[in-house]
RNA sequence: GGGCGCUUAGCUCAGCUGGUAGAGCAUCUGACUUUUAAUCAGAGGGUCACAGGUUCGAACCCUGUAGCGCCCA
């Protein structure tokens, strides 16, 4: 319950915070006391700033119409006492011209009432003046939403990448690019999303909370579920509900684009809730979705940049297809001039990459030692897109056998920028072979590897009714979006990226 | 987890060798009234992130803490 005296509850920061809303404060009440509702209901407007701009782009300097419009938008600037107001909606700027000629002595002093970031509402005639600008003589002006806080400076804008963040909607009205960025991530969804939907894929939903998390090497969050009793996690990973679904035959070919959630830290690459999309086709293979990517990533370029040639920081990146594909191995060959093929022990392939300077006093195993040196000596050179083709099985314990060699699984990796964009498979459909994974996932656990998978007994028995050769793709949005943005932090991309809490 | 850096008015930033707080924008008052970061005159606005320490004296030097950033693992 409230207490029906205590005063009223506000953000504010400081006092000097109070000053501007006292002030702001002090014309609500002048606002109510003239019998003005600061903030209505509605407001019919019959026009965009950027459509003016176009519909009236022959209007010559000087030239005046007689056409009636109405606007809606935040107040950006005012000079002249108000007699001119810059009107930002989010499609652009529309300049108000308020006079005498045109408005009353009482509706100019309604004027000195408002602020800048106060949202009105503008009638008026359309006119360009002499110098060019076109504008809106007001006949009438209508505020429909009274601000209590002022906003940033206008010219120097918001720089502090804290309060960006942490008050998104103030990076937001202050900083153009970053409204173009989160319409672009939500434009790049949206063709990824038409893509699939287009060629007969069926977006699914499956669970975010699991009883076992899955389908990921990652360290999940714990929840807990008060009616149940129980811990649960959030999903680190969509892909064993994703293979069930294409068991249950509720389509050929499923995808879903939601949240992941990993327990891990927080860089300008790493959020601890990202976007992916995970994608899965019966009877495909990795051949299949390498295709897949490469026409996804390169057609979405296309759709919302216009070129699947772009350019990240310094660095021209062309996404069209086909990209090379390229095996772990070679490429790992190529970087150290040793095959790691070569060597049947664990020891020999340790030595090999201490040779070299790679550390490799945690990896226990072949597959976790060519990681290592893969990660060290070859990743960073793989700037244009690339599909790094045949990973160890040890690292590998959802992806199919290779048909040619058993220490190699079907599974590639797509880097652009040296970054893991992609990650894909041909799915190991084999139930027996599945559990001998999941038994050495749990071994490499039982040694202190957290990050080792857990055994899903369920994803099992579902693999033993029968999952037909399948192909599965997954790539991380944001980072996706990075590239097409040109963005170069994780959380330009993300709406509200993951803070620690102030104070 | 480790290293480096940042934190001063609402915002953007100065602040010298330690001597007690500055500018522009914003706000308020007034002038002006077809401006374009409007202009002119004046005024108000500060827990110098926080907590200790050194010193006659700390925004400044030292220690710790917090948040944020960059790099590394």
């Amino acid at each position: 319950m409230s207490q029906p005296n205590t005063p009223l509850k506000t953000e504010v920061k400081d006092q000097n915070d109070n000053f501007f809303r006292e002030v702001r404060l002090k014309k609500l009440q002048e606002l109510y006391g003239a019998g003005i509702d600061p903030y209505p209901y509605h407001f019919n407007k019959t026009h965009e700033a950027e459509q003016l701009l176009e519909l009236y782009n022959h209007l010559e300097n000087g030239q005046e119409t007689e056409d009636v419009i109405k606007v809606a938008g935040r107040i950006r600037s005012m000079r002249n006492d108000g007699m001119f107001i810059d009107l930002h909606d989010t499609t652009g700027k529309i300049q108000v011209f308020s006079h005498t000629d045109f408005l009353s002595e009482k509706d100019l002093s309604f004027l000195k009432l408002l602020d800048l970031g106060d949202f009105i509402g503008v009638e008026g005639c359309i006119r360009r003046t002499p110098r060019g600008e076109l504008t809106i003589n007001s006949r009438k002006i209508t505020i429909l939403c009274k601000t209590l806080l002022p906003l940033p400076e206008k010219y120097h804008g918001l720089n502090d990448v804290e309060i960006r963040y942490r008050q998104r909607y103030l990076d937001l009205i202050m900083n153009p690019e970053v409204r173009q960025t989160l319409r672009q991530r939500s434009q790049i969804i949206s063709e990824i999303r038409s893509y699939l939907v287009d060629r007969d894929y069926l977006e699914v939903e499956t669970p975010m909370l699991h009883s076992v998390p899955g389908g990921a090497a990652a360290k999940p969050f714990k929840t807990h579920h008060l009616a149940l009793d129980m811990e649960l996690y959030l999903r680190i990973a969509p892909e064993l509900y994703l293979k069930r679904l294409v068991i249950g035959g509720v389509s050929e070919k499923v995808f879903e684009i939601n949240r992941c959630f990993r327990n891990e830290g927080i860089s300008t690459r790493h959020n601890p809730e990202f976007t992916s999309i995970e994608i899965y086709q019966a009877y495909a293979d990795y051949y299949d979705m390498m295709e897949l990517a490469e026409n996804l990533i390169s057609s979405a370029a296309q759709k919302v940049l216009g070129s699947s040639k772009i350019i990240y920081g310094d660095k021209k990146l062309d996404l069209s297809p086909p990209w090379p594909r390229k095996s772990m191995i070679d490429l790992v060959k190529e970087a150290t001039d040793i095959d790691f093929l070569r060597f049947e022990s664990v020891l020999e392939a340790k030595v090999a990459a201490e040779n070299i300077g790679v550390k490799v006093s945690h990896a226990e195993n072949w597959g976790k030692i060519v990681e290592a040196v893969f990660a060290e000596k070859v990743e960073h050179t793989l700037i244009q897109p690339t599909h790094v083709i045949d990973f160890p099985r040890e690292i590998s314990p959802l992806a199919r056998v290779h048909r040619q060699n058993s220490r190699l699984t079907e599974r590639f990796e797509t880097y652009i920028n040296a970054w893991e964009v992609a990650n894909a498979f041909s799915e190991l459909i084999d139930p027996i072979d599945q559990r001998e994974r999941f038994e050495e996932q749990m071994s490499e656990r039982a040694a202190g590897d957290e990050e080792a998978h857990e055994m899903d007994q369920d994803f099992i028995t579902s693999l033993e009714y029968g999952l037909p050769p399948t192909g599965g793709l997954g790539i991380g949005i944001d980072r996706l979006v990075m590239l097409l943005t040109n963005s170069p932090s994780i959380r330009d991309v993300i709406a509200f990226p993951t803070m620690r809490p102030k104070v």
